[in-house]
DNA sequence: GTTTTTATTAATCATGCGTTTAATTATTCT
DNA sequence: AGAATAATTAAACGCATGATTAATAAAAAC
């Protein structure tokens, strides 16, 4: 690989890039995506970020600005195509919410694609407000709304809530802490285990004893 | 050794000063803690410890050595506080699995003492390896090993994974990232929700609720 | 009153950060 | 061929970081 450093200067030659090698600019957001993911928005550094890409600091700032709107950018992709997941999920009456969501939660966060900027989001949520606002909205928008308006109690909103965050921890013990054995059993046993917990806070009793 | 008094010569360590208000020493700990429940590990900077504690960051080294170190201490009270609250809970039999822990856990999270820590080292772990690792050994050793020796089945650590899941998911969604309508929502309402929740992932059968 | 020990600060070092500006080279348009 | 434009880097700016060193002040013990 040739260091970004030690490349001629100016714009390179077709023949430099005539391979099927992706351009600077898919580079950029491809090791942006990593290093988000890796250290949340904080932590990661534009020279990182460019130091994956095989390219100087300038160069990301020249293609997306500052150093928010790379992360915007890295993260769209994975949140559009979760929230069109979730959109174009077809209905359930509410006895089939709990797997539903729990197949539609694990189908995002499974796929290597999406998981990326997902765990990018989620890891900057936890120390940066702007991605807890994201993050917040997204599981408002996404989540919330859907089951709030299929949900006739009054507490719809907490009960989905509770809901989410039972799929959300799992996502911390699983991808983020590595606690074992949760990190290697197969989603698809979570989800069977998960769908009843899930399905119980949409619409169970409130309290057992 | 001829000293009588058996006091060590020069100045004392630790002097408090002669007003009630706390020491120098006292400050900067209680400094570290608010800096890194509001920030996080690497976010939490040694200059605004000093600062918040009205304090030059040399002293914060002089007390406390490295950076890790402040982190270490700030944080150990409370997990040692925890530790203990679930060390000296009365044991109930398997059916009582699910109030105890939920009860113990959501004690030591509304407990502003120890709130702060608890949130430094939740933060920590997000994004810091060594942060992730003892958030991981406190919930192995003081969550699982005392569920995985009472419960028979073979699946008992998967099972008080996905229980402190739930609840971690909850601290998230509660105190981190301020969803409404949870982040209000009293204690003891989540607690009665939660339990029964708590207690299937024990107990109950492993794909219906 | 000298010695010993602690408390505290000022100054500094090396490093990394996000960002900007100017320069250089290659491609494309006329 | 010449002009315009796009891709890319080098160099720098100002600031924040974790840590160290050397110095000064104060208190206690002798």
């Amino acid at each position: 690989m040739s260091t970004a450093s030690g490349r001629r200067r100016g714009r390179p030659s077709r023949a430099e890039s005539e391979n099927g090698s992706p351009g600077a600019r898919e580079r950029i957001l491809e090791s942006a995506r990593a290093e988000f993911a890796r250290r949340g928005y904080d932590l990661a550094s534009v020279r990182a970020i460019a130091r994956g890409a095989d390219v100087t600091p300038a160069l990301v700032h020249h293609y997306f600005g500052t150093k928010e709107q790379v992360f915007a950018a890295a993260v769209r992709a994975a949140v559009e195509v979760a929230a069109r997941a979730f959109a174009a999920a077809e209905p359930t009456g509410p006895d089939g919410f709990g797997e539903s969501f729990t197949r539609l939660f694990f189908g995002v966060w499974e796929n290597p694609t999406t998981r990326g900027p997902l765990l990018a989001l989620f890891r900057s949520a936890a120390n940066n407000d702007t991605a807890a606002a994201i993050f917040r909205g997204a599981i408002t928008d996404h989540l919330l709304s859907r089951v709030a308006g299929a949900l006739s109690e009054p507490d719809a909103e907490l009960r989905a809530e509770l809901a989410a965050m039972q799929l959300v921890g799992v996502v911390l013990g699983r991808y983020v802490l590595g606690l074992e054995p949760l990190a290697s059993t197969d989603a698809e046993v979570l989800i069977r285990r998960l769908a009843p917990v899930v399905q119980h806070h949409f619409t169970g009793p409130a309290t057992a004893f």
